[in-house]
DNA sequence: GACAAAAGAGCAAACGGTTGCACAACAAGA
DNA sequence: TCTTGTTGTGCAACCGTTTGCTCTTTTGTC
């Protein structure tokens, strides 16, 4: 069928091993050789087999992209699909392929099982840690090269990673808000479960306790990252007896939802509720009002932790690697209103 | 360093192909050694090394997502992860995996040929025709299994596709806004090159010529499906003497341009100017105002693709398939105004 | 008790490459 | 002329599985 190895040798009268290193261009073949060889390569259309050469090789020039969570919710994010994009261009700058795994249905062991033994991938990505991440000591256990996405909790120092300063950037944009004069400032984030949640909740915590607001539970919401999260936390802050005048959700999706819950009550944005957010999704600015929120440089988280990826792959006795992106706070109409 | 399945073999006192038979449950193994090989194969955490398998299977249980232009352009849109998600779903119910190769840089048949020859890839998934698709037309001739989301103009009835008709929904589109009394329409487009764009434009101008209004030229714009490209179209068709009152958009993006430049300049929508667009991304809703637009199912137009693909790598003898995936005009504020 | 059939397991050849080592040919130095 | 060194190429083993065929042992039949 497909052209081998085995049949550009015999054309060429030469054995596989010189057709092999014609391939490789190696310095013991001579030019004339290379020539001929090449030539005929050409006529009969060789491309190497590369399954063959993985196995051979033991390299895949794949990296692999795990996300433990059912595909419905992962896919539906857009900051998502920018640490792809990000994590994309430097491994196709790399000549690394992604390979997508949905674990969907399956129990994560497995999953991460056949990647890891069954050799399909060089290296792993993880997005977002977890508080107890099976996935990162698994992986951190069988010695694969990977890198977290997301700050994890417990082994901080002993596994590569790549993240905003999340405390940091909470605390910034609830000290916008409350530059801004509020006093009564929710707090929606996403589930407990992971560590990102948790930094952005100490960040707000950090912001209200220094400026000398009382922490309230019943201000403190978790939810999913998605846009009916948003929409069910708001309804249930503004049943409160005194609802917040002003809200800290840690996605934009969620914002998206909060505002269509502060709409559906005809309540306007910021004058009734102001509205920062994180991520900074690409229509985030489109929104209506337009969303403050924390621009985390998704792209770049991607790109970032791919090349310490990569790192990790060719020199696997290196040091561990973590790196801190810069965010950005983008200052947008949902907090700071139409005035000017 | 990874157990193999000879370790299994010596430690069982049995021949490796006895472990290979254990491994696909043949008859042809009594139930003692079957469990005798097992228990060894758990106390010494053996994985089977898809990429041998893949090697003498000749499948790699994986599909190819190509994506033949910048990974910037690409990954910008959220209609394409909505195809995505439809493809990783039925995917991972079928174990197959994705692999994504952004032919970024490299030349179109250079990264084709590493797919199909290199046999990284069972199949492969092509987003959107264009008029000379060199991808399509390669393949083909390869005789290698794959299917276009999005009709392919030449070889229509030779290869596999999925699609919207987008002929009807652009016309569907277009009578919306007639019946609500707009005469002057413009209409923007895709870049050309694509096939989409040459139906959508065909369905708008049906819509307008039954209905007695002419079709005119300074009416037709074709730009990048980029929020950007809408805006300068809108911007475009303002400066004409006598601009559209009405405008339909091929892409939510470009709504989302448009809707820029008409707040730019303090007009109102739909009453300065209506917009409808297609793809109802899952933030159209939550513009301002919200968007009327096509829901093209974009999940399922995945999803069916994906199904086509496996039904063509398991029975490459079958006839071509085809699928028309049904539409749905989703009427927002954007056209129809604040109006009940 | 002899013989055929069935059952269970192993041998070895693939799959398509890569690579350490051996080897042949030739040139050069002694 | 006989080493010694260099250069270009081939041999064969290997990467970890799968599978057609063979071989041995057991079971069943007459």
């Amino acid at each position: 069928m497909a052209v081998t190895i085995h049949d550009i040798a015999k054309r060429a009268n030469v054995s596989p091993s010189t057709v092999s290193r014609v391939l490789s261009n190696s310095d013991r073949i001579s030019e004339e050789t290379k020539q001929r060889v090449r030539k005929i390569m050409d006529e009969l259309g060789y491309y190497p087999h590369s399954v063959a050469r993985s196995l051979v090789n033991k390299s895949t020039r794949t990296i692999g992209f795990f996300l433990p969570r059912v595909v419905e919710q992962v896919f539906n994010n857009p900051f998502m699909y920018e640490i792809i994009r990000g994590i994309g261009s430097v491994a196709s700058r790399n000549n690394y392929d992604i390979l997508i795994t949905l674990g969907e249905g399956k129990k994560e062991e497995e999953t991460l099982r056949s990647l890891v033994h069954g050799r399909k991938v060089d290296g792993l990505m993880l997005i977002a840690a977890r508080v107890n991440d099976f996935a990162v000591d698994f992986l951190k256990n069988q010695k694969f090269p990977f890198v977290v996405v997301g700050r994890p909790l417990h082994n901080e120092n002993s596994v590569n990673w790549v993240d905003n300063d999340n405390v940091d950037a909470a605390y910034q944009l609830t000290k916008h808000l409350i530059d801004l004069g509020h006093r009564q400032i929710g707090f929606v984030g996403g589930p407990l479960a992971y560590v990102v949640t948790i930094d952005r909740c100490e960040g707000y915590k950090k912001a209200i306790r220094e400026h000398g607001i009382a922490i309230r539970d019943d201000y403190l919401l978790e939810t999913e990252f998605l846009e009916e999260g948003g929409y069910k936390a708001v309804v249930q802050l503004l049943n409160l007896k005194s609802p917040p005048t002003a809200v800290v959700l840690t996605d934009d999706l969620m914002a998206f939802g909060a505002v269509r819950a502060l709409k559906d009550r005809k309540m306007k944005i910021p004058e009734d509720m102001a509205l920062v957010s994180f991520n900074n999704i690409p229509t985030a600015q489109f929104a209506s009002p337009p969303l403050t929120s924390i621009d985390v440089n998704s792209c770049e988280l991607g790109k970032t932790g791919m090349e310490i990826l990569l790192k990790e792959i060719n020199h696997p006795a290196a040091a561990t690697n973590r790196a801190i992106i810069p965010f950005e706070l983008i200052k947008r109409r949902s907090s700071i209103g139409a005035s000017k």
